[in-house]
DNA sequence: TGTACATCAGTGAACGCGCGTTCACTGATGTAC
DNA sequence: TGTACATCAGTGAACGCGCGTTCACTGATGTAC
């Protein structure tokens, strides 16, 4: 659906090519352009004429669709190797240290490709079915560390007394099912909330909240990171 | 300078209610069109022409800009009327989700005005000054709470060992100074830890990261604001 | 192996649209004497 | 109190621009016999 299909052998090659290189171009305007992608200028740059993208792309939402295929694929990936760049699997506090500070680099480096995925909805355009597997994959990552901790016995008990409803206490449960984390309810839901710290952070960062506030920034986020594996409960 | 003056009086207060209607139309149709703010789409809601709004605003940024301070001191309303009205003043656990609530509550209320002052940047605008002030409103509301709960002593000691280099401590004793907290810096630190989580929170609710995922959403959020209040150390 | 035909990438013109902003103007409303 | 003048809100036409998408077309590249 997102992109045209050939059978031919040599064609095939270079029309995945031609389709890699538009992406690169749209990415690179929306570095400097945000989310206001062009059609017309993307195939501007490409020294072609506007129609001759339709080849490609059924449209402009289809092309969009793409890029945010990928920056999910991006950041999964960026999110994975640092963790299994990390050699001693046991050290659950620098594994969750290499991945969220991998998220944020990714990030710092493509700010625009971050706001593609987690910033404000793009008015008009509804991403599809396809953009939600890529879209889970960094957070597997954390129901990996999370299941790593507990089974090592790495993670402090959950205060057992807070609240959770029922409802809600289902859902938890089925999500730790889904990223294969398999831990208990509290766990999860505290994974979840030291997740949605970070990415909290990233945004402030990103969009500009601690501008001319807090300069010291690789610190700060640094020490955020380290208070949530604290709240999780991750001991050295 | 974002809306030029008139001595007059009957005049000028006729003036200023039409500069309110703009406002009201712009903020209108940000929420069905997202940030794409149009001022012939504005003129033609107003039934006047679009050479006419340049009477009360100098240009489209200039109106955004008045829409984006208009929206911190709403957002900012909010949170310090929902921690007024917490009768009993030493009961701080109910005023942090008394606050919290009332975040997330505009927050649902008017998602497309959360987006233009806590989502990604609009591309091509650059916030002026003006709108700093405002935008600190919110957060003064955390420093009183956090102030309040200190002095009375309502705050668990925080991890002393929690490493702070010497810049960040710094920046974040000017944060404490800046909000009138004036508490000590652990526990500014954590404040604003647990303020990004929230943020975060809000934000994976309104750009949809939990759809599909997580419909208690009540009950998530009512969870990771008392996860957030044991983190602080904020005591019953 | 050579030829006839089908597939495909890219062209160029056109459609219909909406946008922000400027400018000279018309009347109505206020102000000063 | 009445008149002359200045201020102001709103008009309507125009500027120059960019956009997504469609369509009939031309050649070049591949495929089947």
């Amino acid at each position: 659906m997102a992109v045209k299909k050939t059978a031919g052998s040599i064609r095939a090659r270079v029309r995945a090519e031609m389709i890699e290189e538009i992406k690169a171009v749209a990415r690179r305007q929306i570095a400097t352009e945000g989310a206001a992608l062009s059609l017309r200028a993307v195939s501007r740059e490409l020294g072609m004429v506007s129609s001759a993208l339709y080849r490609y792309f059924d449209n402009r939402d289809d092309l969009l669709t793409a890029l945010i295929i990928d920056a999910y694929n991006a950041l999964g990936e960026a999110a994975e190797s640092a963790d299994a760049a990390v050699a001693d699997r046991s050290d659950l506090l620098g594994r969750w240290r290499a991945v969220t500070t991998a998220l944020r680099a990714w990030s710092l480096d493509r700010p625009h490709e971050y706001a593609l995925i987690y910033g404000s909805p793009v008015p008009g355009y509804a991403a599809p079915e396809d953009t939600v597997p890529p879209a889970t994959r960094p957070v597997l990552v954390l129901g990996a560390i999370l299941a790593d901790a507990k089974a090592a016995g790495r993670l402090v008990e959950a205060d057992p007394d807070t609240p959770v409803p029922d409802a809600l206490r289902a859902e938890i449960a089925g999500i730790a099912d889904l990223i294969g984390a398999g831990v208990d309810v509290p766990t999860m839901a505290r994974g979840l909330v030291a997740w949605t710290q970070i990415f909290g952070a990233i945004n402030f960062e990103l969009f500009g909240r601690i501008d001319n506030t807090i300069d010291a920034r690789d610190d700060w986020f640094a020490y955020q990171v380290r208070a949530m594996a604290e709240f999780i409960g991750l001991r050295d």
